[in-house]
DNA sequence: CGTCTGGTTGATCTAGATCAACAGGAGTGG
DNA sequence: CCACTCCTGTTGATCTAGATCAACCAGACG
């Protein structure tokens, strides 16, 4: 594991204010400091498998990681996404369990990985913090449970367009002719993994959906050409 | 609200050791004594509604209750089951945000609710109360998170014989004649909707796998006739 | 009794999976 | 620079799990 911990300061951490850590005192937040390790993650790199015992937790500084779970028959899905100021694989060390799933690098990151046994030590100091991890469990019950009930009632096609909103909410911009825009921030085969489909059958949903004129694709890049038909059909509004 | 609070007394709780109270002091748990109010509720009761703010938490002594989550397009999916010893209620009330889905009573319950104040109360008093919070909300991530993959992946098939083998571990037992058996504690339209699919294919499903020797059907009581052809296509081994 | 609820069955339809081929980069290596 | 392969995505042909629509049945119950 490359350590370059001089180069990166929490202290000075652009991202702090969004981390577990953001309301550590000085001396605290110099724990975490001492208990750092950080390095680059090149696109593919598995951070820790499904099953590992876990020894400590991974703050995302710059990229994106995916939790991939697989299950015994091999069948891969891609269950979330995390982005710079996440902290994953917290709840492995928490509740003292096996990773229940692999975290995946999907595009080059900056990651700190932060031992166990200081995390240990700040969560019997800051009670604050121990509230920032209950917090981020409740959060994510959420967002598996919304996703869960989707994936048990919706189809392919309200799965995808919803996914593509919540891309949108995140990163949505307008580009310079006005145009609703966001940038899919991963590959065709992982999008068919995150809503359980093949992706053939997100090829085919694609064209469809352009030619119905809901959304225009070129690349990554999505155009959002009619976006109360895709609320709709996402099942956001009725 | 029948308050018959005389009757029960959470120091002599018989499923206490079960539920977060577990490790309060006399004086501490004689705050949720005050704070409680227990009572009946028939099947088919609403305890509450998906939207809802929260104002406390509700402790299942005996009975079992059903979330419940009901999108725009009236799509109803039941996303889990709570037995006695379980709290539930509690995300929201610790997260402050409303109900993501509703409680519904699935069969006869005695319930005590306990009052948010209380529970803010022993927050601050009790830590290890706080922890056991944390690790049931960890838990749960995990068993929406599993039951998320599998809805993901999985066929109605495969859903089904794991929801029966998650009956059967909880439940299951060696009847006279010494079968594997184990009762179904919901109704067939509600088995449809914790694994996203019609009735009319359980139904279906039902009597391939009668033909197919894996299991006897008898009303609610199911035998395991072929536990190892179940546990393969459940997926639960390879 | 009639009415309701829970469950079954049949006929048909369709969303999406599967199998197979192919195409356009992006690297890589000679 | 070309040839090669890998990777991602697309398209076509076909198949099937499961949905949908509709009728029906048995027990519970006021």
């Amino acid at each position: 594991m490359i350590d370059n911990k001089s180069s990166h300061q929490c202290a000075t951490c652009p991202i702090r204010h969004k981390t577990e850590w953001r309301d550590l005192s000085d001396p605290e937040l110099e724990i975490v400091e001492q208990a750092k390790h950080a390095r680059d993650y090149e696109t593919g790199e598995t951070i820790y498998h499904q099953g590992d015992a876990s020894d400590g937790v991974y703050c995302i500084q710059t990229g994106l990681v995916g939790a991939r779970y697989i299950d015994v028959d091999g069948n891969s899905a891609l269950l979330g996404l995390n982005e710079a100021g996440s902290t994953v694989g917290y709840r492995s060390f928490l509740s003292k369990q096996p990773h229940s799933n692999s975290a995946e690098v999907l595009s080059p990151s900056f990651i700190c990985f932060i031992e166990g046994a200081a995390l240990t030590k700040l969560l019997i100091a800051s009670p604050q913090m121990g509230e920032r991890f209950l917090q981020h469990a409740l959060a994510d019950i959420g967002k598996t449970e919304a996703l869960y009930a989707r994936s048990l009632t919706g189809s392919v096609k309200s799965k995808f367009l919803h996914l593509i909103m919540v891309f949108y909410k995140q990163h949505g911009y307008q580009d310079a002719s006005g145009n609703l825009t966001v940038q899919l921030p991963v590959k065709r085969t992982d999008i068919a993994e995150m809503i359980g489909a093949q992706p053939e059958s997100i090829s085919r949903l694609v064209r469809t959906l352009q030619n119905d004129g809901l959304l225009k694709f070129e690349g990554r890049k999505v155009l959002v050409t009619d976006m109360d038909a895709v609320l709709f059909d996402a099942g956001l509004v009725f």
